[in-house]
DNA sequence: ACTTTATATTGTTTTTTGATTATATAATGT
DNA sequence: ACATTATATAATCAAAAAACAATATAAAGT
């Protein structure tokens, strides 16, 4: 395993980010598909300016991508972040059986955007 | 490598303590060795109940471990934790050369207790 | 052009966190 | 017993972050 190295401030400044339970449950889902914020909107029963807040603290880091297509913006990870391995290695760690997570799943595709 | 997985609250509540400069600075010291609480005072340049209040948090998610040798508490990463191999992980990512670790180290052995 | 839909941004309030000061405790030395 | 040393805890305050409501924007459909 050969990664860059990178400063404390950027690891922390990260690992900060990473640190709520939101926006890891967001990087999770993004881990398997890209998704719109409708359909985290209707996945994590949250509001869509918290879902449009968590992307924002996510895109600023650079650690996701905005993608627009019609009238909807797609969001991504971003495999070329300087965070991307640091964020693939946390992911592994968590449980895919995880109740929140496999509750969130159960939504898929309920989204009506 | 295969390790035991964590529930999505366990590992981000982990991440939220370690995703604190100086936190995350600590652990990198105790990756080395033990220190006692006044050396952290010394090398960090900040108060002493802000250290204790660190520690505290890294030793209530039982990261750390604490023990008493006369007068001394030496801190210890805490191996046997479910959040060990997180932990080691992500300071593999740090740079060794990291400014403010290099300033840090440069006072070790500068306490007077 | 007007409306709707998807999403972002801004402003405000509340909660959480970090730092500092002051105080308490517990062991050690006299 | 008393003073000192090492450390923790409690109280207070300031700064940062999260949550929520209201408003703005931009594309698509009519």
């Amino acid at each position: 395993m050969s990664h860059n190295k990178l400063t404390m401030t950027e690891l922390t400044s990260c690992l900060k980010i990473i640190g709520d339970p939101t926006r890891f449950l967001i990087l999770k889902l993004l881990e398997k598909k890209t998704y719109c914020v409708c359909e985290f909107v209707e996945m994590l029963r949250i509001s869509q300016p918290a879902v449009s807040q968590h992307l924002r603290k996510l895109k600023d880091l650079d650690i996701i991508t905005e993608e627009r297509r019609e009238q909807w913006r797609y969001y991504s990870l971003n495999p070329t972040s300087p965070y991307f391995p640091v964020i693939t290695d946390l992911l592994q760690y968590s449980d895919d059986q995880d109740e929140r997570y496999l509750k969130v799943i159960e939504r898929e595709g309920l989204a009506r955007c």
